[in-house]
DNA sequence: TTGAAAGCGCTAACAT
DNA sequence: ATGTTAGCGCTTTCAA
């Protein structure tokens, strides 16, 4: 690679010379000159040395992203919405994936080890010098790692930090369990059956709410005895859409598509038809829901843009701009009403 | 952050002997002195400034990965290979995300612009010092773009380059074809339809070359009017569905899940039972196939595998290791035979 | 056992 | 308009 001192030599003139000329500084030389350096650094490729640049310049213009797991299927979205927003205001990345999930093989991602390796991505970033760092875990839930006092800028995404120093950006788990809830009392339906997440997570514990309070809005009782406690998994479906059918719901809330698909199963052995007999509603909008017969209605949560956000709250920090309290930040989901879903106010065909 | 320098002041010696101890040099400095060193170092927090350390020693022990789309699904877990293998050899990666279905919003990605991002992206690889790259491909296809001559060593993963000078790393599509083909004359297939990809598709013209191999070592015959083009959608895998139904297959494969979920739909508007009266094999092994009724059999990639091996390659040239010629390596794919493949030497119960 | 000094590629304050 | 110089943090040769 080309470096200044090359093109100086070359043009027989000083690297400062050089350097002020290929910065763009004003009568840094006579244009003659000058059109003669930067021709050369076009000729020879000059790419300068970032390496160089960034130490003597003492920033890097980068802010590093640590996930959790890169292969967990929200993450990739959240990272291109990070980028997205950094290459806008000219900033670089350096990605520290921590590949929890290949590495543990399991879910206990919050452990002694996982603590250790917390620490180690830390100082490598820091190593490296970046301005500022988004930490993107692989759900939604509190975390209880943090950088030490004094380090640069931090910002949780998919997730909250235990401790309330820093800001954090998640979906909008509750405004979008009102969604689904006001999307159904809307059309009519009352008797809703719903299956939850583990009671343990987060975002199970918000949909519930804002369901709850759609229901609550739309003037319909909320019966107790019609929600069941999942686990994410198709089995854990079919076993509470039987259960649901059974007691005649009019429609299934299903808090993840997974558990949709195992109410699909349910209905299918039941011969009861969805999107007419009983609607049934999912969660993530996964790519193969409008496969399904009839398609799955869905949430679609706002992963590209709670990366944006989260690096713009990285980046105003990076620039000294006043930022108020640290929040949590909650970005809105986005709906999609398909076939699944029938419309009881309206006469049937 | 701590420096050498402020470790030097602290411990009262030079730089060089706190270097070399933090170096583990032997004899650096009395037992007392380096103890000294080590236990300010610790207290300090020091952490080597990468960026000083690489600029020194001219070697970044980092290698690029470039990718075209880390948000297409293929993409993470062959980043996460790639990751692994870096991780055991002692390397760091950077990743530079083109975004170009972001970017561009279609899949129109071999076009000037593309070419000129590639460029770029080249350069600020270069500029960080990196020792090599990897590209990784959205998809298997021919790539017009390489590295100028003289370039660090570059290999390509989920894609093949135009030119033979670089290694390219791909699954065994024709392979998969073969096993697919296999798994189906074995169970007494002898009808089947297939819903191909594209014609321009090298996925495509793989496993179907890999496929027709497959009932000539069965000894069974082919027909070409049992084969139709498809478009990797559902539309097309409902309406080739409806024809190969018609023409009185046992048994379809469809080149990817989306295409086999049409084909579900085409066999619940005829009535005919999955896995029973007609067989489907779909490709992609995507998460909600299990979730299908009947499961859907598929071909999962070897995608963390191609990136290690992908890695490997880069790291073994880095090192000068002996590699022979550029070759394009394959590596194999896996079955899923699920319940939506019948076996027709079974006795019918 | 320890340290002085040079230099990686670059920028910028300060000459001239 | 152009150059000299110092220095970012680090390693390493060579000398003491």
């Amino acid at each position: 690679m080309a470096t200044i001192k090359e093109i100086a030599r070359l043009t027989g003139v000083s690297v400062a010379t050089v350097s002020n000329v290929l910065n763009g500084k004003q009568g840094a030389a006579g244009s003659a000159k000058a059109k003669e350096i930067l021709e050369t650094a076009a000729r020879l490729q000059y790419q300068p040395n970032a390496l160089a640049k960034n130490l003597k310049l003492r920033r890097s213009h980068t802010i590093g992203i640590i996930t959790e797991d890169l292969t967990v299927f929200n993450t990739p979205e959240i990272v291109d919405g990070i980028e997205a927003c950094c290459e806008e205001q000219g900033f670089e990345i350096v990605l520290a994936n921590m590949r929890l999930f290949k590495r543990y093989n399991n879910n206990l991602t919050d452990t002694p080890e996982h603590a250790a390796l917390f620490e180690r991505t830390l100082r490598t970033l820091a190593a490296k010098q970046i301005e500022g760092i988004v930490y993107v875990g692989y759900h939604y839930r509190k975390i209880p790692h943090f950088p030490p006092e004094g380090s640069v800028p931090f910002v949780y995404a998919y997730c909250i930090p235990c401790e309330k120093r820093f800001p954090s950006v998640v979906f909008d788990d509750e405004g979008a369990g009102f969604l689904v809830g006001s999307a159904l009392t809307q059309r009519g339906h009352t008797k809703i059956g719903v299956i939850t997440g583990p009671i343990e997570s987060l975002n199970a514990q918000a949909r519930l709410r804002g369901y709850q309070r759609a229901l609550y809005e739309a003037g319909v009782l909320y019966n107790a005895e019609l929600t069941f406690v999942g686990d994410w998994s198709q089995e854990i479906g079919l076993r509470w859409g039987r259960e649901l059918l059974a007691r005649g719901v009019t429609a299934i809330f299903a808090f993840n598509d997974m558990m949709a698909s195992g109410v699909y199963l349910a209905c299918a052995e039941k011969g009861v038809a969805i999107g007419r007999d009983v609607s049934v509603f999912g969660y993530d909008n996964l790519s193969l829901d409008e496969a399904l017969s009839p398609p799955l209605s869905s949430v679609q949560s706002p992963l590209g843009e709670m990366g944006r956000r989260a690096a713009g709250l990285v980046l105003d920090q990076i620039r000294g701009l006043p930022s108020g309290e640290p929040a949590e930040w909650s970005i809105p989901c986005r709906l999609h009403v398909r076939e699944s879903v029938a419309d009881l106010t309206q006469s049937k065909l």
